[in-house]
DNA sequence: AGATCGAGTGAACGATTGTTCATTCGTAAA
DNA sequence: TTTACGAATGAACAATCGTTCACTCGATCT
């Protein structure tokens, strides 16, 4: 076994306890997306990340606090680039719902290793109550903030016969369905095509408010 | 531990090797659904079926058998629905394509042990070639008929700037992110309002195939 | 240079994992 | 009823799990 650590560069062996929990979390999203879910132990994280087995139990309470703190850590990164996102967006509501799915497809985001932290914590959610509470804050806003947006585009372009709830839940899907794509079949669903999949919808449901081409917003 | 096969009612002990692999089988998607995939164990079957440990290795040949023997049973189902809704379906490729999604939509492909147990092994696909095979196999026959229908529909109705690759694509990863709020959030999605959320993206891809009402296809 | 002290280690622990196989049990034939 | 035989069991096994804690190390002081 060679010494990771050492061997990308000589960093003290002590360092500052917030960089040692956003590495062992790190070590652990790429465990996840390499040993899965399930082939994650104590001894696989602690040796991804080039560390004794005992550093785990000494900066997190133990095995299963670290797998919390890894999900809420991108939990934490995504919600932080969506309303970063809303920010910096415009005022009209198509270009607001524009840049939320331009986070979605960000490439920070679409990290395989990241998608296989999500999946492999939704896949156990049933099981699970406090993974189960920690996504279902995620999916709350989310949703709150899509049938918003949702509601005023249909008000504004005078859009018939769409239930805005449906169109919401609807759009979520498509970017978890196509998250999924990404994760198991790489090769077939790039980023790019994702996106290009996700804004189609969107001018199918708003032609008005979204064109076909590449650009999205009209 | 109460005796759970016994409790049901009093089977031989001794019973048919196919019945025993079905019942195993069984036990094994009700273990992923409620202990999910990394907490179950042999432990967890067997008791879940009523049996002993040792059975499992005797049925088949160790764990790594039964979980793959478990999802390729649940493929195979899929599939025999999928084909026999073909085979039942009428000529017109709009009523082809909504009784496939009638299959995916169906209640024993919806059910929620065989949802978890869909996304416990997708999830851990990425790391487990064996799984990616298996799932990657069913993708690749759902992909090329759902191509097929899309191009002919496209072709049938005149409709211009509708890319076929990505409206299949986006069709197969709308169902999927419906299948993962269904497993995730069973209260605000419904099987009922997962198909009609479905029918609605296929109304506005072909408006001149579908309608926007319950019963879809125009 | 020497002392201090918190960060990091890893051997040892009990618990649990998957597997094996001598034994037990129920069934079906004699 | 007795016998024969395959199905099912579960104690025993080595391996590995997560956790603990007496220790070692090195950065930062005086």
């Amino acid at each position: 076994m060679i010494d990771k650590q050492t061997l990308v560069q000589h960093k003290s062996r002590t360092e500052p306890k917030e960089t040692r929990r956003l590495q062992l979390i790190e070590a652990t999203m790429r465990s996840i997306a390499t040993n899965s879910l399930s082939g994650t132990t104590i001894s696989t994280v602690s040796s991804e990340a080039g560390l004794s087995r005992g550093i785990i139990s000494l900066h997190f309470q133990g095995k299963e606090k670290l797998l919390l703190e890894t999900l809420a850590h991108v939990v934490d990164e995504y919600k932080t680039l969506w309303e970063d996102a809303l920010q910096k967006a415009g005022h009209s509501s198509a270009e607001r719902l524009a840049s939320l799915l331009g986070v979605d497809f960000h490439r920070s985001v679409c990290d395989r290793n990241k998608l296989a932290v999500w999946f492999a914590f939704w896949s156990e959610s049933k099981s699970r109550p406090t993974y189960r509470k920690l996504c279902a804050e995620r999916d709350r806003e989310y949703d709150a903030m899509m049938l918003h947006l949702c509601k005023e585009i249909i008000s504004e372009g005078g859009y018939t016969g769409i239930d805005p709830e449906m169109a919401a839940r609807g759009l979520a899907a498509l970017t978890e369905g196509l998250w999924l794509d990404m994760l198991v079949n790489p090769r077939s669903m790039s980023r790019r095509k994702a996106q290009k999949t996700s804004m189609a919808y969107l001018s199918h449901l708003f032609p008005r408010h979204f064109s076909n081409n590449d650009e999205g917003v009209r």
